[in-house]
DNA sequence: CATCCTATTATTAGTCC
DNA sequence: CGGACTAATAATAGGAT
């Protein structure tokens, strides 16, 4: 608006660590979720095994792995001379990353959720707006035929599509209305159709019931200790 | 020069499988190419720590990493549980494939989802439309009087449904800053990194049958740690 | 920060070598 | 498989909100 011209659209980057901090955290965040975007599309369309985890320059970590991260690292370990790679240890990550795949489900339909509330609304507002013009009610006699055949259609179509979606919700998000907990502030939930990061932390249900009792080991984060590890563990 | 056109061009692809086996396997190399190179570009722009590893379906494999592959599974596992427990693995198929099951589920919500966000749009342009046209073209039908008594119920029947129906899903919809994301800010880690260093290794597909690996659904997943937790133990 | 928008650049599907 | 080509589609830098 304040120039003529809108956007100058994309520009050509130079390939080197961008100096500009805030310019660097959004690159980062909107470059990580097409490289996400990216990963997960190469499983579908290949059927490639994949893992791929980036950790921020802020030390955050992403994770994806197809089936899952643990198994794919553990092929990946399973071919290369490691160190030592424990059997039980792997059954292990093995475990817990099961754990993790569970709540990484729940924070999805949680995403789902969060996006119909969003449609809802609209669908609600839509609904206002018709109720208040009250314009297909009232001179229905003066429309005529091809109009309101068109709007049943209309309507008819849109009752099945929320009656599907309220189903779905129901089936899905009932059992577990979770509501992921986290320890961060909160954000909106990003792209609406591919919730490639999520924040998950879970623990086993039996040690504690209270979401925010969170165990030490799956906090992650907390220790950032020095990372410089040239090996593992 | 067989045909007059050179090339119809790049054309859009479903997001599934892939069925022709050899037009797969060309997009598998280019796809990963491309991925590779993102990851290689997400650590020169932002400094961030990657590891990305790939399975073909023939199952080579092809990794990368920044600044090492194992350096970062490293970082990556020192943040991940070990526990010692062997006898998971009968349950854990189980689940994954209650998992799995969800996923595809999810998957089809998200499909649905996309398709119903551009129908919500259309009936919206389609309400405008005939609302503008109602104004001025108001030629009384001779649709009869029972007729349109007996549509105008129906009408209010469908939008007595629908009202329901956006209720009841704006009464379930999570609260909508549900799924926090990253806390993050900017961190500085300088990294001169050339385009495409990584290392692609090879091996031979007949090493090892990890049995961890069956089920077949996949998630993102991002943890982090919140700088509200403290370390229990 | 996350998103939306828009002008541009980057990537890649389809084909041939 | 790895390249080359072309015409489209996809991703995204900048800027605004």
């Amino acid at each position: 608006m304040s120039t003529g011209r809108k956007s100058r659209g994309r520009q050509k980057i130079e390939m080197k660590k961008m100096s500009n901090e805030n310019n660097l955290q959004v690159t980062f965040s909107k470059r990580r979720s097409g490289l996400f975007k990216k990963a997960s599309e190469l499983c579908t369309l290949c059927g490639a095994e994949v893992v791929l985890i980036v950790f921020s320059p802020s030390d955050k970590v992403f994770s994806f792995g197809h089936p899952n991260v643990d198994s794919v690292i553990g092929r990946y370990l399973s071919r290369v001379p490691l160190q030592h790679n424990g059997t039980m240890q792997f059954i292990e990550t093995h475990r817990n990353a099961n754990v993790r795949g569970l709540n990484e489900t729940l924070t999805q339909v949680n995403n789902q959720l969060d996006i119909e509330k969003k449609h809802g609304d609209e669908l609600s507002h839509l609904r206002k707006t018709i109720e208040a013009q009250f314009w297909w009610a009232c001179p229905i006699d003066v429309m005529n035929r091809a109009q309101l055949e068109l709007f049943k259609k209309a309507l008819q179509e849109l009752k099945k599509l929320v009656a599907q979606h309220a189903d779905r919700i129901v089936i899905q998000g009932a059992p577990t209305q979770t509501i992921p907990f986290f320890v961060g502030n909160a954000a909106t939930s990003n792209n609406p159709f591919h919730p490639h990061q999520q924040q998950v932390q879970m623990y086993p249900p039996q040690f504690f019931q209270n979401p925010m009792m969170q165990p030490h080991w799956f906090g992650f984060n907390n220790m950032e200790g020095g990372y410089g590890s040239t090996g593992l563990f």
